[in-house]
DNA sequence: CAATGATCCTGTCCGC
DNA sequence: TGCGGACAGGATCATT
């Protein structure tokens, strides 16, 4: 699933691969996965990429001329570079059109992707409440005793929270708990300083780590250019049976998510 | 405000 | 071989 790590990996390819070539159209292949601002100026298209952010696991991006994209791939969404245009392939949601003649396809088996083309203006209306970006310096432990003081559900669930931390899915939170040695189901507000500090650290880590490979390939993850991650020969606990040291991982659902933790090394 | 559960959706895998 | 059901899970919405 994209996360953080794998969104990265995905919106610097594309912003590689469209480079200076302007988008010339932007279509929709299955309603809802593109959203258009009711205040959209009527030429939008060709616009060239004028920058481009990574938010939590929201992808945005400027245009010249006063509009923005965002994306966002939820479960099963890829973007899929592609020199030379075909009909629309099987899972085809949209498709960016390049002045180049090369296209951008948007595949998203589960349909939850979007894409919403706005006013740079309105950007923020459509984005979400996001918390700290795990990567910059307002991530710290105090921040996160500040957020969770109030939470007694499980620390899993916090950190799984958008508005708490943006960026992090189900596969680097099972992770960066093993590493911090915190048990999952630890309440939010029992975790100490000494605690949240381990996992400030090695939430940084564990992102780092993934983003230099490329992101985790579980599924069917891949980058723009249809490569795969090699993070998921990194991990420890996710869909694992056995941590590094030897025990036995234990599987419990907490948010309805698969939660992979070791039962010895991790401690509330 | 916090927490929970349902919802969206389709491919894959399991058991019978 | 085929079929029903569970499962995968990010974000949003309604409900408690």
């Amino acid at each position: 699933m994209p996360e953080l790590p794998e969104v990265q990996t995905v919106l610097e390819g594309f912003i590689e691969a469209v480079g200076s070539t302007r988008i010339t159209a932007l279509d929709c292949y299955y309603p809802g996965t593109v959203i258009l601002d009711p205040e959209l100026e009527s030429s939008v298209f060709p616009a060239q990429i004028q920058g481009h952010r990574r938010l939590g696991k929201y992808m945005t991006i400027s245009l010249k001329g006063g509009h923005s994209l965002v994306v966002h791939l939820r479960m099963t969404g890829k973007l899929v570079y592609n020199p030379s245009p075909d009909e629309p392939l099987k899972h085809e949601r949209a498709r960016f059109s390049l002045e180049n003649g090369a296209v951008v396809h948007f595949i998203d088996i589960r349909t939850f992707g979007k894409i919403i083309l706005c006013k740079s203006s309105n950007l923020e209306r459509y984005l979400p409440n996001l918390g700290a970006e795990p990567l910059e310096p307002c991530y710290t432990a105090a921040y996160l005793q500040k957020q969770l003081s109030s939470r007694k559900a499980p620390i899993k669930n916090a950190l799984l929270d958008q508005s708490v931390v943006a960026g992090l899915g189900n596969i680097y939170v099972c992770e960066l708990l093993y590493r911090a040695k915190i048990h999952p189901e630890t309440p939010s507000n029992q975790v100490n300083l000494r605690s949240l500090q381990r996992i400030v650290k090695e939430t940084r880590q564990v992102l780092a780590e993934a983003i230099a490979v490329g992101g985790t390939s579980v599924s069917d993850f891949r980058s723009i250019d249809d490569k795969t991650g090699s993070f998921q020969n990194f991990l420890r606990v996710y869909q694992k049976t056995e941590c590094p040291r030897g025990h036995k991982i234990a599987n419990v659902k907490l948010a309805g998510r698969s939660s992979f933790y070791c039962p010895v090394c991790q401690h509330p």
